[in-house]
DNA sequence: CCCGTAATGATACTTGATTATCATTTCTCA
DNA sequence: TGAGAAATGATAATCAAGTATCATTACGGG
């Protein structure tokens, strides 16, 4: 048998499953810590490659060296990167009108959009007000 | 004197800005090096490191594990990134409706869009139709 | 045209992300 | 429960991007 099922690969699972937005690979292991107190960081790109290589998380690039993880089962989303807590969330809807900006005879497949800005955590907490 | 002229720095210079999308730093150096042969990548990222720190040029990142370079003259745009040659392209015009795609409460300060498909030129030479 | 200094190029180094190694642990099924 | 194989974790190795070093080259003012 090629996959068993431990407490550190579902630990993983979990967590890349309830997160809102695609995490480093560094986040996953903080926080699927807190479940598998011994789990190394091997392990999570070990998984991230399995889970990878089974499509069910794929890779995400937001900004420069920015490489995150998420479900592959989450359809058409984008992304919103807080500047200010580095966390990254999904967000709904799509923008329209992306045909039309390229070049003719260009062929359009697929398109990425984040948006960069302050989530509303790190709004609330306003440090400009305080 | 701090910035001498010399035909390293106007062929960097000059392969950034007559390009049709950021560079990578190796792309770089290749067309520079048919103007100056013995151009060599050490003083390809030096020029690039004063240009970012002058504000003339600016790393963009398209897609993951990918950081190439741009003029920062060129006013608001996106880009489209070949997945056949590989080269990126700029794309003018502005996808709409940004605004309202995240939760109430998060503020949006930028945002980047990258298409990604092919580009004019391997779309013309259709390798599927071969 | 010459000199001093900034720029250059080769290369060693650093840094961070990811992968490989290997001894140890722990599932699973008999 | 026990054996065997897969999984684990610590860490070494790898890899690529970018930076630092240093001897040599070449602008450019005098």
């Amino acid at each position: 048998m090629s996959t068993r099922v431990t407490c550190q690969r579902s630990a993983i699972g979990e967590v890349i499953r309830s997160a809102p937005g695609p995490l480093h690979p560094r986040e996953i292991l903080n926080l699927a810590s807190r479940m598998v107190p011994t789990l190394g960081i091997a392990t999570v790109y070990r998984h991230l490659k399995h889970l990878r290589e089974s499509g069910e998380v794929r890779a995400v690039g937001l900004g420069r060296n920015d490489v995150r993880y998420e479900p592959t089962d989450r359809g058409h989303h984008h992304h919103f990167l807080c500047r200010e807590c580095g966390e990254a969330f999904d967000v709904h809807g799509c923008a329209g009108g992306i045909a039309n900006m390229v070049p003719p005879g260009f062929e359009v497949q697929e398109h990425e959009l984040t948006l960069f800005g302050r989530c509303g955590e790190c709004v609330t907490s306003e440090r400009t007000a305080g």
